[in-house]
DNA sequence: TATTGTTATACTCTATAACTATA
DNA sequence: TATAGTTATAGAGTATAACAATA
């Protein structure tokens, strides 16, 4: 039997086991998590400010720089001066990082969906999506 | 609508989100999500040698090095010869661990189980826990 | 020769605080 | 005086490699 209390301990185990397996997967191919999130923004969003991602992400000044910084030496991002202002730099994404970054959601998601496709039915799956999309509401 | 193929982007942006506000939480009241793990095994298994530890969470025996200096510092677990071999180490929870650890998971269990009580109905925790047990077959 | 754990070194991800350049 | 970003510093969590002690 199951209650409702039991969930945030089980919560817990089985999402801190599936993030870091994914993670690491990510890793083997050269891009972790916080990297491609990153990435992944810029893609979809285009050239950004970086005081604007920090906020967005809820992440310090300070560790845009840093994860910039990774992106840059990598090749897969570059910083800009932004014309509007000269203290702000805006980050963009490179050909290189669009290249990696579509092979790195292949790899990842790839992964992803056959755990999850190994564990639970496409019905169970079809639950899962919904009760995430819940979850997912900032609050 | 939902499809099983949406799953695997949807799950870790939700998780990844969701684990890091619960980190956060357990830094608050000074035990990590790594460490908490730890005591946790030590409160409910014993003394453990550290190979053993390594070898259970799938870290490196350097990570756990690392993991028992920082327990040991806070003087919530300790390090004892093994008296059947000796150049191994038995890692054992002190009471002051023991109270850390009632502590912290109350903590964050509770801070957990309101957030998801905060966006899911009971009988949503009920199918939410269900599909938890499923996806936690380590395979 | 193999195993247990530590030390040395390094990288990522996160933070706060002090600073520089610009607004 | 306030904002954008970097530098300095720090701590957790992870890794590999070299090493000492012991088996």
């Amino acid at each position: 039997m199951v209650t409702p209390e039991q969930v945030g301990e089980r919560y817990l185990a089985v999402h801190h086991r599936m993030l870091r397996a994914v993670n690491d997967e990510m890793l083997g191919c050269g891009l972790s998590m916080a990297r491609t999130k990153l990435l992944r923004r810029l893609h979809e969003q285009g050239p950004t400010r970086q005081n604007v991602l920090a906020a967005d992400f809820g992440l310090s000044p300070h560790s845009i720089t840093d994860l910039v910084d990774g992106l840059e030496r990598m090749g897969m991002a570059e910083r800009r001066p932004d014309p509007t202002d000269r203290r702000a730099k805006l980050v963009a994404i490179t050909d290189a990082g669009n290249a990696k970054l579509d092979e790195a959601l292949t790899v990842h998601l790839e992964y992803l969906d056959e755990s999850l496709a190994k564990r639970l039915t496409e019905n169970e799956r079809v639950t899962l999506a919904s009760l995430l999309t819940k979850l997912n509401v900032a609050r």
